[in-house]
DNA sequence: CCTACGTTGTTTGAGGTCAAATAAAATGGA
DNA sequence: TCCATTTTATTTGACCTCAAACAACGTAGG
């Protein structure tokens, strides 16, 4: 495929044509959107390759790894290292049960929590594509020095440090006061009887 | 939330602990565990706050822009530059259309081809979301000087370069021959009949 | 013509995605 | 002991996701 896409450049003068007057935020323009496809461009090289082999979608590798290299966990911990929602890990870790490389166990004292931990089918299974997977992670830097990429791994941190800091903090300055649109997807209130 | 999440540090001694001889890519795995970490915050935030006072998702939003900015195209063509596959697009496109944002032609020579436009009301939410949008691409963006915004794009472009220049042949030799395992979701073949 | 073959958009199926609603359990007062 | 509140995981519903199969159309060679 090797890329149909447009350069920056033409990019950023189509932008100008469709907003002449509008002033817009050029470089950061260029970082969001990179980083999207960047991320997306990695994601869909891994689970073409090592992910394939292994038959694990990029999500379901992440939770592995995380309850791999941790060790049994709240599910509520998992979610939040694995980056994804409590409710998306409920799915995830349903179809690692059911693939036999995942446990779940009620906690002993607190009835509210459940631990996953790894089967030992599971440990194999990551102890095999660990490596490989890192291995992939060399591939795509490939162009990139060793300081680079310690750089860019810092770029990225810092974005994510703002966005987790005051993100929630901006999504309320920019409602001001409204309530916030209901998603357009999601579970619906019962209605009331009557 | 403010995060939950391990510093690096924490995360690579637990890494040597469970890999102990095998050597590790450290820098190349901090920087695409950052992508991947920063591409899903900011996507959550936009969704969360322009997108979400517009009724979007990201994906939308990207396919909408695409057509935006470079007026009525070609399906195939609006997939690549947004970055989903056809089959994702067919079905974007279809709610955008069922909500008067987009309009579908057949293509006037080739009856293979379809292509898209944007309504009237698809042209003034875009005048007026794509500034907001903007906006909140500088805020994730406020903890980077300018310069520091252009580096970061170019180091995540490299990578995109990499991974589509030479995924493909990478993904190849990984196979070294064999047949690459099938998907686990996706259309099966007709049974043959007999 | 016709018949491969190539190219395009759509369908399919398994699965991931979120926020909000909900259920289940714990906690802390009165 | 209740009962309201808090905290947790699950369910729900609309949506996105991909690759492979498929159908519809175009094209080039006989």
């Amino acid at each position: 495929m090797v890329s149909g896409h447009r350069s920056i450049g033409d990019t950023e003068k189509a932008v100008q044509a469709k907003l002449g007057d509008t002033p817009i935020r050029h470089e950061q323009m260029a970082a969001v959107a990179n980083i999207y496809r960047a991320a997306a461009a990695v994601r869909q090289h891994f689970e073409n390759s090592v992910l394939r082999s292994a038959e694990l979608t990029w999500t379901s590798f992440v939770v592995l790894w995380v309850v791999w290299i941790w060790g049994e966990m709240e599910t509520r911990r998992v979610a939040e290292e694995a980056g994804i929602s409590k409710g998306t890990l409920t799915g995830v870790a349903r179809t690692l049960q059911a693939r036999g490389l995942m446990e779940r166990t009620g906690h002993p004292a607190d009835g509210r929590l459940a631990l996953l931990s790894l089967t030992p089918e599971g440990e194999r299974l990551m102890a095999r594509v660990f490596p490989e997977f890192n291995a992939e992670e060399a591939f795509v830097t490939e162009g990139l020095s060793n300081d680079e990429s310690l750089d860019l791994a810092d770029l990225l941190r810092r974005i994510v440090v703002q966005v987790e800091t005051r993100g929630e903090e901006r999504r309320l300055e920019l409602l001001d006061g409204e309530d916030p649109r209901p998603r357009r997807s999601g579970r619906r209130a019962k209605e009331p009887r009557g």
